[in-house]
DNA sequence: AATAGATGTTAGATAATATTACACAGAAAG
DNA sequence: CTTTCTGTGTAATATTATCTAACATCTATT
């Protein structure tokens, strides 16, 4: 519980989160600006980035590796993202894809499947694995 | 392995310690100052501060609660530093004990003990333990 | 009362980040 | 093969965060 607290507790400055995640501060910011993010601010109004965020970044960056473009990781994000609140799951989620042709969706959950592939190790070490990527 | 690694990567600034730790900049600086800490630093000169940094913190804030000088806290923290190179570990140490007299050193042994039986829970736990003063 | 230790506070300098705008290469579309 | 769009680089300027150094304040000890 506090485990989840903590993944989620805002820490790190941009500075930082560039060089774990190996990402300019202008990439950070445009993915933060297309919604693939929402880091927390300061006071001041400077962002302060989660261990949560920086996995995000980490996956985001995998997925523009394999060649998906801001929509297609917006879709693959959105589809692993935990069940919120139980009031219009679906709905949500309908209405999110049906912005895709039937073309576009089956490519997505073909590469989308790809990289779980190459990703999965252990069940809950799924983020132990991202994390480790810090320490090359 | 790589836990190791984690816990001494630099990651903070010290406007996120002061939050973590509830200290003031002041404070920590200080503890720099007087060797209690000694954490990296960007190439701007400004202080990065690890998870281990953040831990030794809450224990110098600890001990600091418990009405230790900073001459105490320094021996306290450096008895419990896991031993560092085989080479002269006791030269060194005896060196630095030479310094107190025996009253003082009874008088800081014994709130040691009282300090150790206090916060001693699970075994290597101890940083856990210590982690989850952040989320309070 | 005087001293020393620990912290508060302020001032000025520097570093880090924010925002915005423009540039540009490659992919996609016409 | 132009044109357009996307993702990123880069530069300028403003603001925030941190740094160092100095002086002030408070407490406990002498």
């Amino acid at each position: 519980m506090s485990d989840d607290l903590r993944r989620n507790m805002a820490l790190f400055p941009i500075g930082i989160v560039m060089k774990l995640t190996d990402l300019t501060a202008r990439q950070i910011r445009y993915y933060e600006q297309n919604d693939l993010i929402q880091p927390a601010r300061t006071e001041g109004k400077q962002r302060l980035f989660s261990f949560n965020d920086v996995d995000r970044l980490l996956e985001i960056k995998a997925l523009i590796e394999k060649g998906l473009n801001i929509a297609g990781i917006k879709q693959v994000l959105q589809m692993q993202e935990p069940a919120l609140e139980q009031t219009e799951i679906t709905t949500t989620s309908e209405e999110k894809r049906k912005d895709m042709s039937d073309k576009e969706l089956h490519q997505l959950l073909r590469q989308q499947i790809m990289y779980r592939d190459a990703t999965r190790h252990g069940e809950g070490a799924l983020i132990r694995g991202e994390l480790s990527r810090f320490f090359h």
